[in-house]
RNA sequence: GCGCGCUUAGCUCAGCGGUAGAGCACUUCCUUCACACGGAAGGGGUCGCAGGUUCAAACCCUGCAGCGCGCACCA
């Protein structure tokens, strides 16, 4: 590290080190190295759409995903982090629409499917990697050698299997239902994808005559007038007096104006559901455009009739004033036409919820339509796996389970479980995985040729629980319930039987037969297409791929031959940790745990890390129209990846919506560059004849310096000062904490107690104090004391040389932990300093040698080393309270104006003596000109001074001290004291203390007020002494 | 309506039973031979409100208020 920049330049390092990384393969995970010293962690990474550009939502996620491979690693095990994008379905499917509108001035339709796929597929190929770069550029240590897509054809091919396996169990059924319908992509959407949105509009009241009694009028409330004409009925809850007598009898509705009465004539019905306090307690039905009013619908036998359009404007059925019309345009123009009919009432304004489309952002439109429904699988496994809040971890015989964190979303895991609705999975889409069904509508006698002779022979249209078996070749034909036929392949040799496809019969009228085959067998697919089979020209939900991520991602088949031999699939599932935001807690996450029991027959992740959302400093969330998303690139430019990283990580604390501040990665800067000169000054000492110091030898060799690698040979325990000690607990107990912090998945802890121990300890006090050593003739320097034990003769050469070795030495022991500490939030840095320092050097290639990535993940001080170097809380007591003096003396400087550059003499009136080296100390801390050990020093009156438990320190200014301010100076601080001393004294007053208060508590207590009222003392006797 | 979370220094947030903390911002001093992306000292808080438990409450319990977020078929 010659001729070290001032500054940390991030730009060149990061690309360097990044490169580094990928040449040696360092982000390669091996299933053959797995053993039981070598465990295996891994996890999978969310895999952003294809249509992503990194924002801050993925700084987050990413950096505590590498935070956890890289921790993971330094701890000896087996790392995967397998990586991939997502093809998003109907994100890529919009984005490409608009640009061929934007481009070419043309629709999907113009195009027609098979060109549109192809342009898919090319866009994918220009943008598709465009995340993954930028994931590289944050040090992301993915192993990219194992990227996936989700429709790579593996991948697919996994789709479709699993779609034959569950169509096969009955799970996905084909239905004619009400769905959320997108009029904007025209696709119907899952409950999941619609977002309920506050929408100001009105309340119509409208009149309806009852037919059989002229004169008389029902008034009924409703958001959404356009609706009339497909009004079927006129609903009142049973037990409404006022309704009761109308039972029965019909409502004429308004609209379509232009009918006759009789075509007009809706029943008035009773249906429990009707609240009567909601508006005029009278329901308009409309069942094909409102699911609650499809089910009323349904229980009274309605007819549903429909009045829209695919996009959401008006048909024919909507009359000849509404038809054509956009929904909105017709909703104002029913109005105008209630109010021409007389039959509008009043008007109010009204705000209700309605659900939007996700992706779309327009109003969704219940639409009854044919869709694919998948009824979840391992449900009741899913649900039981997750362990809830409260519940002791690991108790009794209890399998064990899974953990969110934080855990109270296991909560609302568990309420949409036991809420679960059957998941709308096609999508009236060309971008994804198309449906692999294939339908044909026939004569029975055209059966005959249809189908394959052996299922013909077996087939029975009164078949029930009855299985017939007939062996035709490798062929097995097996009849199930539920009137569908399984064809599976059955392998001679090791008996195992594999599915092939699934045929299910459906009797239309008369002769007529409907049949239906999903197969993930292409040659089957290719032979029903000869026969006239029409493939569905519906996809899957982009959910649907993405459920089976975390085994498919590794090769899984479904083929118990294969994937018992899949290494990868063998070592690395299920999953160690997840990590993802907990909006995506329904769509992936659930969804993932359920296939993972489904096809794996386990859980597909032991932990779930959810992080909190990224918010602007306002508080709202990161939206491209509100452009209050900074770009990551332009912030990783500006400060460096690190630096990002480590801001980030700061300010989010686990579970908690994070508001984004440009600040926090300006502290991630200075941070690093505070990281980077401390090692800049380690690295300026070295001309001190020292060796590159190698912080940690072998620690599967060498027993005891496993807690403490290193140094046995380089640190003299007998030259240790009480500095050294008090850094060596410091960083111990640093140590500890960066393990708890881990131990719970709490990275802003984590980072706190790195910036403390790093900056604050390790920088502004231990560096600062180690100068007293290093500083060249510091020991030459006139000081005066009347240490009557010095440790070691200072004129000795020979010593100030070892003394200064050993101070390097302990140095060398604390950066070479310390960038160990860092270096999962901080990658590059670390990696760029642990060369530069030569901390590489002695160490074997795989344990920090090549990389610091490698290196062993700091243990905490055992007792052995403690005892060995001598280390107790006494040590720490004593620097605490030489710091403490420090803070006292410079407060006094501060106090009295004296510049801060100016040398100043201090005299220390000390209790115990003090070897010359700390006087030393003491004296550079404080930037004295001198510093006076003397017992018996008698100040004179108004020497400003300060106590502390080494002794009474003054700071005489002849002739500058002005006593007034001095005295208002002290009144001040016996003010604080006084208060103090109130505060302890009331509690030890209070009788009930003593008795119940532990021992320890009531010690401490009795020690604040004996110290309390020492500084009472001594800050009495000052005033009293220059008259106050 | 049900559920969850939040309310602590000017701002953003830690702390969750025993002397109120950090970063930023602010005041003053300092370009002292690692760092001005720095150093030193300092000001600033009746820990949302009201009760309760306890020797002791920011922390536990019960209400209440305000903010935010999920879930739900109130047209």
């Amino acid at each position: 590290m010659p001729e070290i920049p001032k500054t940390y330049e991030p730009q060149a390092v990061e690309a360097k080190w990044y490169q580094f990384w990928l040449d040696r393969q360092c982000f390669t995970a091996d299933p053959a190295r797995v053993s039981e010293k070598r465990p295996a962690y891994s996890i999978v990474i969310p895999p952003p759409n294809i249509t992503g550009v990194l924002h801050m939502g993925h700084v987050l996620n990413n950096t505590v995903q590498d935070i956890l491979a890289r921790k993971a690693r330094m701890d000896g095990k087996e790392v995967l982090w397998l990586p991939g994008t997502d093809h998003a379905s109907i994100a890529t499917h919009m984005v490409l629409e608009r640009e061929l509108k934007k481009k070419e001035g043309v629709t999907r339709y113009d195009l027609g499917r098979e060109k549109f796929i192809e342009r898919a597929w090319e866009w994918k190929a220009q943008y598709g990697s465009i995340i993954i770069a930028q994931l590289k550029k944050l040090g992301c240590s993915c192993d990219w050698s194992r990227e996936r897509f989700t429709m790579d054809p593996e991948y697919s091919h996994c789709v479709e299997k699993v779609f034959v396996e569950l169509y096969k169990k009955g799970l996905i059924y084909r239905g004619k239902r009400m769905v959320n319908w997108c009029p904007a992509t025209l696709t119907a959407l899952s409950d999941e994808e619609v977002e309920m949105e506050p929408q100001k509009g009105f309340l119509w009241y409208f009149k309806v005559e009852v037919a059989e009694q002229p004169g008389t009028f029902l008034t009924i409330a409703t958001t959404r007038p356009e609706t009339i004409p497909g009004d079927t009925a006129v609903a009142v809850n049973p037990k409404d007096p006022r309704y009761v007598r109308l039972i029965g009898k019909h409502a004429i509705r308004p609209l379509p104006a232009e009918l006759p009465r009789e075509k007009k004539l809706v029943p008035i019905i009773a249906d429990e559901q009707i609240d009567p306090e909601f508006g005029t307690g009278v329901l308009k039905v409309t069942p094909a455009h409102d699911k609650a009013d499809f089910e009323i619908g349904r229980r009274h036998n309605l007819p549903a009739v429909d009045i829209m359009n695919p996009n959401a404007t008006m048909n024919d059925l909507a009359g000849a004033d509404l038809g054509g019309l956009d929904r909105f345009e017709a909703r104002k123009v029913a109005v105008e036409k209630l109010k021409a009919l007389g039959a509008l009432v009043k008007e109010e304004p009204y705000e209700n919820k309605i659900g939007f489309s996700q992706r779309a952002k327009v109003p969704i439109e219940p639409r009854l339509s044919e869709q694919w429904f998948l009824e979840y699988p391992s449900v009741d496994k899913a649900q039981a796996c997750v362990e809830q809040e409260g519940s002791a971890p690991g108790a009794g015989a209890l399998p064990e389970k899974m953990r969110f964190h934080p855990q109270r979303w296991a909560k609302v895991y568990d309420h949409w479980m036991n809420n679960i609705q059957d998941w709308c999975i096609s999508r009236q889409l060309w971008w994804g995985h198309r449906i692999p069904v294939w339908t044909k509508e026939s004569s029975r006698q055209e059966l005959v040729t249809l189908l394959p002779r052996a299922t013909l022979e077996s087939w029975k249209w009164t078949d029930e629980t009855r299985t017939t078996r007939y062996a035709d070749g490798s062929l097995e034909i097996e009849t199930l319930v539920d009137q569908a036929i399984v064809r599976e392949k059955t392998d001679h040799k090791s008996g195992e039987t594999r599915l092939l496809s699934v045929l299910r019969l459906k009797p239309k009228d008369g002769d007529r037969v409907f049949i239906e085959v999903a197969t993930y067998d292409e040659a089957e697919a290719a032979q029903l297409e000869t026969k006239g089979f029409a493939r569905d020209p519906d996809v899957l939900d982009t959910w649907c791929s993405s459920w089976l991520w975390p085994f498919a991602t590794m090769g899984w088949t479904g083929d118990q031959s294969q994937d018992s031999k899949n290494a990868t699939l063998q070592t690395f599932y299920p999953t160690t940790d997840l990590v993802t935001a907990p909006d995506i807690i329904f769509f992936w996450v659930a969804r993932m745990i359920m296939a993972g029991y489904e096809f794996m027959g386990e859980m597909p992740f032991r932990n779930v890390y959810f992080t909190g959302l990224i918010r602007d400093k306002q508080g709202r969330k990161m939206s491209k129209t509100l452009g209050n998303s900074p770009d990551p690139l332009e912030l990783i430019a500006n400060y460096g990846a690190d630096a990002l990283r480590f801001g980030t990580m700061r300010s989010a604390p686990p579970g908690q919506d994070i508001l984004f501040d440009e600040k926090d990665v300006e502290l991630g800067r200075n941070f690093c560059n505070k990281l980077w000169n401390a090692c800049r000054f380690r690295q300026m000492q070295s001309g001190a004849g020292v060796p590159p110091a190698a912080p940690e030898t072998t620690r599967e060799t060498e027993g005891r310096r496993d807690a403490c690698p290193t140094l046995e040979g380089e640190i003299n325990p007998a030259l240790l000062t009480s500095d050294d000690k008090w850094i060596l607990l410091k960083l111990d107990q640093a140590i500890r904490e960066m393990d708890a912090a881990f131990a719970e998945y709490k990275f802003s802890e984590a980072t706190s107690t790195l910036y403390r121990f790093f900056w604050s300890e390790y920088c502004d006090w231990y560096v600062e104090a180690s100068k007293a050593v290093l500083s060249v003739g510091a020991t030459e320097r006139q000081s005066v004391g009347i240490s009557d034990a010095p440790t070691l003769p200072r004129s000795d050469a020979s010593t100030r040389a070892a003394r200064r070795a050993n101070k390097l030495a302990v140095i060398d022991f604390v950066l070479g932990h310390t960038l160990r500490l860092f270096h999962p939030f901080l990658p590059v840095i670390t990696e760029e300093l642990w060369h530069g320092l030569g901390y590489n050097g002695d160490l074997p290639a795989n344990q920090g040698g090549d990389s610091i990535m490698f290196a062993h993940w700091p243990k905490p001080l055992d007792d052995d080393f403690k005892a060995h170097y001598g280390l107790n809380e006494s040590d720490k007591g004593f620097v605490d309270a030489k710091y403490e003096l420090v803070t006292r003396g410079r407060n006094l400087r501060r106090e009295l104006n004296v510049a801060a550059n100016k040398k100043v003499k201090f005299i220390l009136k000390v209790k115990e003596p003090l070897p010359a080296s700390e006087a030393d100390v003491i004296k550079l801390l404080l930037n004295a000109e001198t510093l006076d050990l003397d017992p018996n020093f008698a100040p004179k009156k108004g020497t400003p001074s300060a106590l502390s438990d080494l002794g009474e320190l003054f700071l005489p200014l002849e002739g500058l001290v002005d006593v007034e301010a001095e005295k208002a100076r002290l009144k001040k601080e016996l003010a604080k004291i006084d208060a103090e001393i109130e505060k302890v004294q009331s509690k030890l007053n209070n009788p009930d203390f003593a008795q119940k208060v532990p021992p320890n508590v009531l010690q401490e207590h009795k020690k604040r007020l004996a110290d309390w009222q020492a500084k009472q003392q001594q800050v009495k006797s000052a005033l009293d002494s220059i008259g106050g």
